[in-house]
DNA sequence: TCTGGGGTCCTAGGACCC
DNA sequence: TCTGGGGTCCTAGGACCC
């Protein structure tokens, strides 16, 4: 028996909590965090979902939905900055903060007990710091693992908190549908339906080799696993961007695009943009993917790994070019195109002796004087001339 | 005006090496 | 001449999460 004690403590509705913290009169009326022409649903109030409107839902389908509701721009810095102050809290609390997300972590409180108390009492302490000091509702499971406090924080949804002892786990499992599992989308829902497994239950009374056969051998053995409430995943204390395995940059044009020198200028910008991360980052990456979306969402993506790691922008875009260009594209219609960087590595392992002599290097003390002015005058203050045309 | 942008992890086949 | 297996890297695609 492991006697963990597991939190998962997940922000309601975080970022229409954000713009109600500073637009108190939306209180009460259906709100929606959305994007303009192709987005969606970001973040959705209660009232709104009252109505149908759900997270990842296009916009023009909840404002059909919901004419009223009051759509609200997304402004990242704000909730960036809003995740951080809640996090400080947490940290407060135990040093194993796991940041899921933006708006989610998990907890251990294990070993907090001694020091301060039931951990019911603690989380109860924590959910009224963060709404008292930050004007957040959160939400809060409580549980032996991961899993199972993080399934519990859903049922516990909005403004409250489940605990489920490890007597209970079956017990609160067992009874749920398989598509609120964690881990089982629309695809492996299909599936589980097709193999007549309705519930969590089912999920567990199921020979492994079953679903290994359905699923593949990882997915099978860790759907049975997590049903049978058993997840030994232990957690770290590091943030998500400390342990970055890819950074990239992705954009869908306001229209279908044809011409491909717009694609080519979009590359740029991406390559600008994902460049700039990895240099920020300290970071090198070595394997250049592209992605693309057409017209009817159909997507693909190309990648060549390089024989040394790169962060610079013309490397990146001239291989992304490369990339999209042998595709041989003939009266395509663009929807979305991106630009990921893998096989990353910390920057000062790599050498940088090699290209002391070499054409590159009048580019990285360039690339190094944008960065510079972009970090004191803002993000668009240089830009490449082709970029400041506009297609 | 249907369907964002940021990620992680897994699978599978082929190349290549031992 | 025939017959192996395992490990790693690369590439492409897909499922999933927030």
């Amino acid at each position: 028996m492991s006697g963990r004690v597991i939190a998962h403590l997940d922000l309601d509705a975080f970022y229409v909590s954000v713009e109600l913290r500073r637009r108190p009169e939306l209180r009460g009326r259906p709100v929606f965090v959305g994007g303009q022409h192709r987005g969606v649903v970001l973040s959705a109030s209660y009232e709104a979902r009252a109505r149908g409107v759900r997270s990842a839902m296009p916009s023009v389908t909840a404002r059909r939905l919901c004419p009223e509701a009051i759509v609200v721009q997304p402004d990242m810095e704000a909730y960036v900055e809003a995740s951080r102050a809640v996090f400080a809290i947490m940290d407060t609390v135990t040093d194993v903060v796991e940041g899921a997300s933006v708006d989610e972590a998990y907890l251990d409180l294990t070993a907090t007990r001694s020091r301060l108390g039931r951990p019911e009492q603690v989380v109860a302490d924590l959910r009224a710091r963060i709404l008292s000091e930050q004007g957040l509702p959160c939400s809060v499971g409580l549980a032996p693992n991961p899993f199972v406090a993080k399934m519990a924080s859903v049922a516990a949804k909005p403004d409250g908190m489940l605990v489920v002892p490890q007597g209970r786990v079956t017990d609160f499992l067992w009874p749920l549908p398989v598509e609120q599992m964690w881990g089982v989308g629309e695809s492996t829902a299909a599936t589980l339906n097709w193999l007549g497994l309705r519930t969590i239950g089912d999920l567990a009374r199921t020979a492994p080799a079953t679903l290994q056969r359905a699923l593949g051998p990882r997915q099978g053995e860790k759907l049975v696993d997590l049903a049978n409430g058993r997840d030994p995943r232990r957690l770290t204390d590091r943030r998500p961007e400390e342990h970055e395995r890819s950074i990239g940059a992705q954009e869908t044009f306001p229209a279908d695009v044809y011409d491909p020198e717009v694609v080519h200028r979009e590359l740029l910008r991406l390559a600008e943009r994902t460049s700039a991360r990895l240099r920020r980052a300290r970071l090198v990456g070595r394997t250049v993917t592209l992605s693309l979306r057409f017209a009817n969402f159909s997507a693909l993506t190309r990648s060549m790994t390089l024989t040394e790691p790169t962060d610079l922008t013309d490397e990146i875009h001239r291989r992304a070019v490369s990339l999209y260009d042998r595709l041989g594209l003939q009266r395509a219609r663009v929807r979305q195109v991106g630009i990921r960087m893998e096989g990353l590595r910390d920057s000062a392992t790599v050498s940088t002796q090699a290209d002391l002599f070499t054409p590159d290097q009048g580019w990285r003390e360039a690339t190094a004087a944008i960065d510079r002015a972009n970090l004191r005058f803002g993000p668009h203050a240089v830009q490449r001339a082709s970029l400041t045309r506009t297609w």
